[in-house]
DNA sequence: GAAATTACTCAAAGCGCTTTGAATTTTTGC
DNA sequence: GCAAAAATTCAAAGCGCTTTGAGTAATTTC
């Protein structure tokens, strides 16, 4: 069914019918409902090419999806798009997954704009000289930035407060008489793991404590990393006392790495992981519960796409910058250092 | 940059130059090089609205996010989705991931098809008696349902092996000598939980078992729900001396049961659970390795995508079913019932 | 009661592309 | 060298919607 059938259906002009549907102003209250009530009946709604092709505007926002596997698609991007998902509803918005073409970033992106198909992109994951935002802002295409780039140009971004959640992390530890403090975050390059890591720092430097790089490790968040990069952590000696996760994949492999050494987990060996809060994997229920530094990727998509509709809006980027501190959750999987039983 | 613009530049027609790069052959060759390149150097590609608008396809396929939290956005669905865009991406085809409106499914649906933003439509998580299947073959949408359901109309499928998985599963440990087998899966209503249990009920019956209801579980699929049901489960007397894991999560929480109640995993009580294949989650590097059944759910989104293209190119729905078997990977979370040192 | 408002409604012109059917140029056959 | 065939190119008509600018009917004002 297409507006004209409709209208020729009700006896009036497409025009109407149109505005009618639309909302505006100049039509007759009564002649609204029965539009309506007519569109209702046929099942008529306008076709979003046609529509979108006369207003100029898309109604979908774009994210570009990492072809490389594990990467960045993991069960943070899909809590994040959840998020987003969830607030685009509200504004009657699709989310347009373009997969990248031949790993080439920059060239799907580009395509991605100069196809029209989207009104506005959200740019995930970036690195300290992210070479989209870069394109992006030159381009003058909207889009929002979900975490922070050294890109001097204006953009819209919002990120957490990673250097603050290690270096909050890492200080607790340090208070509670740690000496000895491993991180193993994200793969280096990415900001948030510089950040993180720059926070980690800070907390030794700023107590006068030395930097073992061979405390610091950057790979892939998973079960198998986290595993595989405690156990090498804990046959060194001394080996940490304490140890900050990344993701909570990882978490879960540097639990099964202290107690595969005989450990006792919050005792001998401390572990404090960063929590992106999933549904389906909860920290306080784990045993012993997780301390964590907890920040909602899953808010964080739902204000992100809210954010890129006030871009969209003409609101200027410059204002809309959004840093969210990060709860550090106490829980029982970190205390003092205490000497192994042996 | 728009067609009419190039065309100009180029001293050329419209017509020619859409012809040229859409690559029909009343082109010559000179022409069409020269066409290309231009639109290469200006940066030119088709309004895709306009283009959508000509030629009634959209080349975009669109996919419902469930609102509701938790219940099938979890892990599965990004790596799910993952495997989609990837296929998509050969077609040069977008996913469009739409919300629905006020948890109200079927209207999504429609509003969907009836604004045509997408060719078709994948559709997950079927329950027995699906209306959302029963409505796209009413309305001769094109869509793929990822599972299976009783519905009589024609559609095209792709499912696993749900009942084989767990029957063998199932018969695995009933042959290394359990008797009380529990399951732990997805809600009751989805067909893959009613195929599962149907495999593991079959099993036990084959053998002329008992089937005990209070060991048959279905509840979301969480780390949490699985620590809690496992403790119910082991708090009985008898208590199973074996668990299904519907999912890789909810086997986290299993195992978390089994260690708290201080049995020892694979010797006093055995697991298995099903595996979609995740790429920061390795079963065969978990301690114990975990005995899974295992299907890539990656992989079989990206078939699904496959079949929605034939299904777009006019190939008849009859033909496009695919019962993908579930491969049973024993390692050490299994093994023959031991009793428990006292 | 005529003029000025106000409240609706309408026909038609785009939005940027594809594609039809016709026109033009080039090539071929004899 | 000329007609016929083949190879290109073109102008114009949609695709289904929104929106402008104009028109008509209903209401109010003087």
């Amino acid at each position: 069914m297409k507006l004209k059938e409709l209208a020729d259906q009700l006896g009036l002009s497409q025009t109407t019918v149109s505005r009618a549907l639309n909302g505006y102003p100049e039509v007759n209250k009564a002649t609204r409902e029965r539009v309506s009530e007519a569109a209702l009946k046929f099942g008529y709604s306008a076709n979003a090419n046609a529509r979108r092709l006369a207003i100029g505007r898309i109604g979908a926002i774009g994210i570009l999806m990492p072809r490389d596997r594990s990467e960045r698609f993991g069960p943070h991007t899909s809590e994040f798009f959840s998020g987003l998902a969830e607030q685009l509803s509200l504004h009657e918005m699709d989310l347009l997954m373009s997969p990248s073409i031949n790993n080439d970033e920059l060239a799907a992106y580009r395509r991605l704009i100069s196809s029209k198909r989207v009104d506005g992109i959200i740019v995930t994951g970036p690195t300290l000289m992210d070479e989209r935002v870069a394109m992006l802002t030159e381009a003058k295409f909207p889009f929002v930035l979900h975490g922070r780039t050294n890109i001097a140009a204006p953009h819209a971004w919002l990120d957490i407060d990673n250097a603050g959640a290690f270096r909050q992390a890492t200080s607790h530890l340090l208070d509670l008489g740690h000496r000895h403090v491993a991180m193993i975050d994200g793969l280096k390059g990415h900001t948030f793991s510089e950040h993180r890591e720059m926070g980690y720092r800070e907390a030794l430097v700023e107590r006068g404590l030395p930097v073992d790089p061979r405390f610091i490790v950057h790979e892939r968040f998973s079960d198998e990393t986290g595993f595989h990069e405690a156990q090498r952590l804990l046959s060194y000696a001394p080996h940490p006392t304490a140890i900050l996760a990344g993701s909570m994949m990882t978490a879960l492999g540097v639990f099964r790495a202290i107690r595969s050494k005989g450990y006792e987990l919050g005792k001998e060996v401390s572990v404090i992981a960063h929590d992106d809060v999933f549904p389906y994997l909860n920290a306080s229920n784990m045993v012993p519960a997780m301390t964590t530094t907890r920040s909602s990727i899953r808010s964080a998509g739902s204000r992100i796409a809210e954010l890129l509709v006030r871009v969209l809006d003409g609101e200027p980027v410059e204002n809309i910058h959004e840093i969210w501190p990060v709860e550090l959750v106490l829980r029982q999987s970190s205390g003092p250092p205490i000497a192994p039983r042996r």
